[in-house]
RNA sequence: CGGAGAGUAGUUCAGAUGGCUAGAACGUACGCUUUGGGAGCGUAAGGUCGCAGGUUCGAGUCCUGUCUCUCCGACCA
């Protein structure tokens, strides 16, 4: 891609009324726009870091052995009116059409995902089953903020899991559970595995997957010795505290949740009478557990955790391309020769063509933040620059070492 | 939803006490020049001052209402 192409250019001088860094940089750096608060449009360099992020979290999904599938976001009313949920959970955006036929937008898909299971759940010999999607979200907050934080239309994969029994579910939450953490490793994250409440709908404990952050919303206790981890709003400790596992003084800090996981029990299965036949041929309601992640939060959160006073620095798993290629200095017909080798080797290259000053091209590069940055210079002949984005020091390379590196 | 701040050019902002043709910087277009950390000179385009009322000879400025954004809080199955 050429950056002369880009239909959404980096801008000089950052948003004002964007006092978040995710927020600030992101829309600096043209991967977002504002619509309203809490509602995006994802530029193409932003719908990129989306889709990569989005692809991490359906590999490791369809390893655990979920099935994809895509629920409508349009909802009818009778099925939220079966859980209470519609007139109970109050972020829930409520529609109507013009013959006052009233629709829900989901903001969770218990309420679809339970009846479909009714098809596919007949017998013990159907479980257990795991199905997600990948999709956005609404939900009514009184205040979105924080950028991309809390959004009132949000991207978030959610998956839910049926299950013979409560020990068959704690199995498969312990799969989930080492998929997050491997999900927020592979995007540069440090997810904290954190107790918390269930919500009003279960009296269970969830757990919550917390990256440290000031810009999270969240108080969370941990412990610096071993994992133990919980949510303030259900302990009954102060800092300092002995960590109820190992004794160490514990911690209390901000934190963003990532990712969730609840166990529903039997809620969902027994308000739309979902049943299987054990092996006695009794009738039983399964156990369903849910896992969501929110792909666009984690976007903000890896700006959050990943960035200097120049800009984004993106894990080069989530980077919308591999290397930011400069020409300086009547270097083109080199520099594109470099931009089309590259390419042709597979590499995805972001080539900075615009007629600019050396300056605002490294402060572009800088801003966008992609893993390596090279430079094509006269005085270099045709050694290439080679730079880290989170390092100072660059080396002069030649082409055929730089294909090497990328590849 | 309670509290606080803010809406003026594409962007970031300036416009005390009301005053006559509303400014700057950056960006944009054109010309010349320039290429290792957001270059320079010149010319030009670009505004119903968020919206609606009101006071006044006269409103970006004062008053009322309203919409929106940001922050704090509450809320957040």
């Amino acid at each position: 891609m050429k950056l002369s192409k880009l239909a959404f250019q980096v801008t000089k001088t950052p948003p004002t009324n964007a006092d978040t860094i995710n927020h600030k940089l992101l829309v600096q750096a043209g991967y977002v726009r504002q619509l309203m608060a809490g509602v995006y449009t994802y530029t193409n360099l932003g719908l990129k870091v989306l889709r990569n992020i989005e692809n991490i979290v359906r590999e490791e999904m369809d390893a655990l052995g979920g099935q994809e599938i895509l629920m409508p976001a349009l909802h009818p009313k009778a099925n939220w009116l079966i859980t209470d949920g519609w007139n109970k959970i109050d972020v829930l955006f409520k529609l109507q059409s013009r013959t006052g036929r009233e629709y829900a937008l989901g903001q969770s898909h218990e309420e679809i995902v339970t009846p479909l299971a009714k098809e596919l759940i007949h017998s013990y010999k159907d479980l257990p089953l795991t199905l997600y999607q990948i999709q956005w979200k609404y939900r009514d907050e009184l205040r979105a903020k924080s950028g991309i934080l809390r959004c009132r239309e949000f991207f978030m994969k959610d998956m839910y899991s049926f299950h013979e029994n409560q020990a068959d579910f704690e199995k498969f939450y312990g799969e989930v559970k080492a998929a997050y953490l491997r999900i927020f490793q592979r995007l540069g994250l440090t997810a904290k595995v954190t107790e918390a409440s269930g919500g009003s709908f279960t009296q269970k404990i969830s757990y919550e997957f917390m990256v440290l952050t000031e810009a999270g919303e969240d108080n969370i206790f941990y412990c610096d010795r071993c994992d133990y981890c919980i949510n303030q709003e259900i302990a009954t400790i102060t800092e300092g505290d002995a960590c109820p596992k190992c004794g160490a003084p514990l911690k209390l800090a901000r934190a963003a949740e990532v990712g969730n996981v609840f166990d529903l029990g039997q809620k969902f299965s027994k308000d739309f009478d979902l049943t299987f036949a054990n092996k006695n041929g009794e009738k039983k309601y399964p156990i369903m557990g849910c896992y969501g992640i929110g792909i666009s939060r984690c976007m903000g959160v890896i700006v959050e955790k990943h960035h200097d006073e120049k800009g984004i620095i993106w894990p080069a798993c989530v980077a919308p391309f591999a290397v930011s290629l400069i020409a300086l200095n009547g270097a083109e017909p080199y520099a594109n020769h470099v931009y089309e080798t590259l390419q042709q080797a597979g590499i995805k290259v972001l080539f900075d063509d615009r007629f600019q000053s050396a300056g605002s091209k490294f402060a572009a590069a800088d801003l966008i933040g992609l893993p390596i940055r090279l430079v094509i210079s006269s005085r270099n002949g045709k050694q290439i620059e080679w730079k880290k984005r989170d390092q100072a020091e660059s080396e002069l390379i030649d082409l055929e070492t730089v294909i090497k590196r990328l590849q």
